[in-house]
DNA sequence: GTGGACATTATTGTACACAATCCCTGCCAC
DNA sequence: GTGGCAGGGATTGTGTACAATAATGTCCAC
């Protein structure tokens, strides 16, 4: 469990944790947000639930329906296609740039996060691993010191989480393990070109490993399970 | 002027506006946004409005400072070049994508734009012509069928509007008109390779057409003009 | 005349109450 | 028994009133 907020969750507050558990896998898809259940877990009024709710809505982690509430979004499959797309033009060059700036330190740091990922891995806790496996791909563009980029993979990471949740196969279990161990050798060594190679590799293995086939689990999916 | 709103302005139709008068410069960096003076022009409550200063917000366009109001954003000399970054990274490689894709009526709708573009000018709406000139960015994506990356690349064209506002160099007057006219040719030949390098090009001109030496009008330029 | 403290005013932050809408349940007609 | 319709309950949308805070103007002491 996290922490509970000291004395009044801010809206922001409120945002952060649930895009947390979003990530985590502890809301899946779909989940209804109710406003009064969630002003009645945080403590707060429904007021801050609401804009917290729009911030979300905002980085399409929710979805809005009028007069029907929020709830976690469903990347269609053509959305997961468009989220990887634009992350194979964004990380590659981002992780490049890293290469570039990256300190003893830095690479230590990002070390501990694998192995951080790797023990709730082993822990059973699987999607606190996958956030860790998320949050390296968004710690990689703060070394490379470009904050809007950041801001952008970040979102781009989430809903990815998103979307592993609807179109993951079983195949290929330990997938992140070693992508993201070569990954660090690359910069380690401080080698740009090779980082860059790895990391459009990953995220290229990343959208094979999804059934991206046709919509499922989707408005719709019915007619197709029981045709 | 735009068409006045049919009955009462929702939040998005609000936040719409107020979009578009930052992209057309007519809110330059730094205005304040009053919440009740935007609810007298809209007619409309506090609550819609705030809800637009929102969204707004989290696209970066207006700052919020705590107690204190809402104002048009001043990105900063780093914030320019962090979103010309992005830029580099995302536009060229969606104008191959979109040169693939081009059929004869995109063409016939890019070069509109660009005609549009040069009325605006010619008749000295000189906002009106930098917004037409973005919108010809934000068109490209559409047109390679990417929405993610098309509702990213519009956050960060409005985002380049403020920039330019802020650190434009007088020199080089009809940057855009050229630059556009030589893309479309490679459209309308759908040589893809040659659109991604025009379009790299064309972005390195617009930031070396800037002047990002240090902060300029920014909190603590006053010390610095009347030094 | 200058500096500081205080009161005033204007603006935003927050909560709450009411209105609008939708979903679900139960009933009735056929 | 099925279909439609109406009523009740619950949830979200919206406006407004009040509280909190910051900026400004004024006054007094030195």
């Amino acid at each position: 469990m996290t922490h509970v907020q000291a004395r009044t969750a801010t809206a922001e507050t409120v945002a952060e944790a649930l895009e947390r558990a979003i990530h985590e896998h502890r809301l899946p898809p779909g989940t209804k947000l109710g406003e009064d259940e969630l002003s009645e877990i945080y403590g707060v009024s429904r007021t801050r639930i609401r804009a917290a709710l729009q911030a979300l809505s905002h980085r399409r982690l929710v979805e809005h329906q009028r007069n029907r509430g929020a709830f976690v979004a469903q990347p269609t499959v053509r959305e997961a296609r468009e989220v990887f797309e634009a992350r194979a033009l964004l990380e590659p060059r981002t992780a490049r740039s890293a290469a570039m700036r990256m300190s003893d330190a830095h690479v230590t740091a990002l070390q501990a996060h694998i192995d951080a990922e790797h023990a709730a891995l082993h822990a059973g806790e699987n999607g606190r691993a996958l956030s860790l496996s998320g949050e390296f791909h968004i710690e990689i563009a703060r070394i490379a010191d470009q904050s809007t980029i950041e801001a952008i993979v970040r979102q781009l990471v989430v809903r990815s989480s998103l979307i592993i949740a609807l179109y993951w196969r079983r195949r290929s279990a330990l997938c992140e393990s070693h992508a993201h161990g070569a990954l660090i050798d690359a910069f380690a060594a401080r080698d740009g070109a090779l980082a860059e190679e790895l990391m459009a590799h990953h995220l290229l293995d990343l959208v094979t490993s999804l059934d991206l086939r046709n919509q499922s689990s989707q408005p719709g999916s019915l007619r197709a399970a029981l045709g």
